[in-house]
DNA sequence: GGTCACTATGCAACTAGTTGCAATAGGTCG
DNA sequence: CGACCTATTGCAACTAGTTGCATAGTGACC
C-alpha cells in the first residue's frame, strides 16, 4: 500500500491540507501516483490515528486542517523506502481493444488512438513546462534537483513514448482507410 | 471493468479453460492486462451468468471446463470496445521512493534501480523472442498481424524506455556514490 | 440580499483486486 | 503403493480504489 508514504513524502515536503494535497496529486503528482480526494482524506485520519501525522494548526479558513509528519511518519517511510519489492501493474484498456480489433477485423479505433495521442501531448507539454520553469538551466544543480529531474524525466520519456507510439499505429489504421475507401 | 473483456477477447482467439487463461495472462498477454487465476474464475462464472459465454465441453481431463464466447459476449465486447473513454492510470512506487529520497537525502535505491532494469530487460527479451517467432517476416503480414505487432510494439517500447530511464538515473545514483566515497 | 463559484472536509456504499487457503484428479518416480 | 508434482477449480476474507452525495464557509457579482 503507498498511497500513505506518497501523502507522507508529499507532506514532507511541506506541511499541507487534504485540499492541497488532492490538488498536487491531480497535477504534477499525479504522474506517478493518482487518488481521489475522498480516498486522501480517509487515509489522512488513519496516518493520524496511527500517530504518523498531526494536525499542525488551521492556518486562516476555518475548517482547513493542516497536516503534518510526525518522527514516526518519517520512519515509517524510510522503512517502507528501503523495503522496495513492489512492481507496478500496466493495466491498458486500449490494447485489450486493439486486440478485439485484431480478432475481429476493423473497429473504428483511430479515434481513440488520436484522442490518446492529444492526452499525451498534452501531459507532454505540461511536463515541459515544468522543466523549463524548474529545471532551466541544467548545471549548477544539487542533488536534490537531479533526482527531481530524473523523476521528472521518467513522465518525459513515458509520454513521448506514447506518443510516438499513437502515431506509429495510426499510420497503420489510416493506412488500411486509405486502402479500403 | 475491463477484466471480463480481456476475457472476452482471448476467448475469442481460442476457446479455453479458466486455467489457460491464466497462463496467458501471465505471460504475453500479462503487458497489457494482469489478473490473477482466482479474479478469473470469479469472473468467468459471472460471464456465464450473464449468458456472455458457456462450458463448451470438457475436452480430457475430468474437472477441466473450457469455455466459449456466445453472441451476447460478442455484442458485449462490441459495444465495450466502441464506447471507449477509460484512461490507464499510472502508479509507480519506485517514484515515490526516489522522491522520498530527493528530499531525505540518499536513501540507497541504487539496488531497487537495478532490479527494475533486469525486470525490463528480461521482459524485453520475451517480447522480442515473440517478435522472431511471429512476426519474424515483417512483409506480407495480414492486417491481424499488423495489428498484433503494434500491441507488441507498445510492449517493446514501454520497456526499451524504461530500461533506458533506468540506466541513467543508475548514472547519476553511482556517479555521486564515487563522489561521495 | 440572493445566488453562484470555489475552498474544504467527509461519509456510505459499491467495485475491483489481492491474499491465503483448500480440494480433487492425474501422472511420475522410487 | 505411497509420496509428490502439476493441472485445475474454487471459496472467504481482506484491502484499495471509485462513485455519489452531503455539508459548510467565503468571497464576488448582480
Amino acid at each position: 500500500m503507498s498511497l500513505p508514504h506518497a501523502l507522507l513524502t508529499s507532506l514532507l515536503e511541506r506541511p499541507s491540507s487534504g485540499y492541497d494535497l488532492a490538488r498536487r496529486f491531480d497535477s504534477s503528482m499525479g504522474f506517478f501516483w493518482r487518488a481521489s480526494h475522498q480516498q486522501i482524506y480517509r487515509e489522512l485520519a488513519r496516518m493520524e490515528q496511527a500517530g504518523w501525522v498531526r494536525v499542525d494548526g488551521d492556518s486562516g479558513n476555518a475548517r482547513k486542517k493542516v497536516y503534518a509528519v510526525l518522527p514516526a511518519g518519517r520512519a515509517e517511510l524510510l522503512r517502507w523506502v528501503a523495503a522496495g519489492g513492489e512492481v507496478p501493474v500496466v493495466r491498458d484498456p486500449l490494447l485489450i481493444r486493439l486486440r478485439a480489433d485484431a480478432i475481429l477485423g476493423p473497429l473504428d479505433l483511430a479515434d481513440q488512438l488520436r484522442d490518446r495521442l492529444a492526452d499525451h501531448e498534452r501531459r507532454l507539454a505540461a511536463y515541459e513546462a515544468i522543466a523549463d520553469r524548474d529545471f532551466g538551466d541544467g548545471d549548477g544543480a544539487d542533488r536534490t534537483a537531479r533526482v527531481r529531474r530524473a523523476i521528472l524525466d521518467a513522465g518525459l520519456r513515458f509520454e513521448r513514448n506514447g506518443a510516438q507510439w499513437c502515431r506509429e499505429v495510426l499510420a497503420i489504421l489510416d493506412d488500411e482507410a486509405r486502402a479500403g475507401a
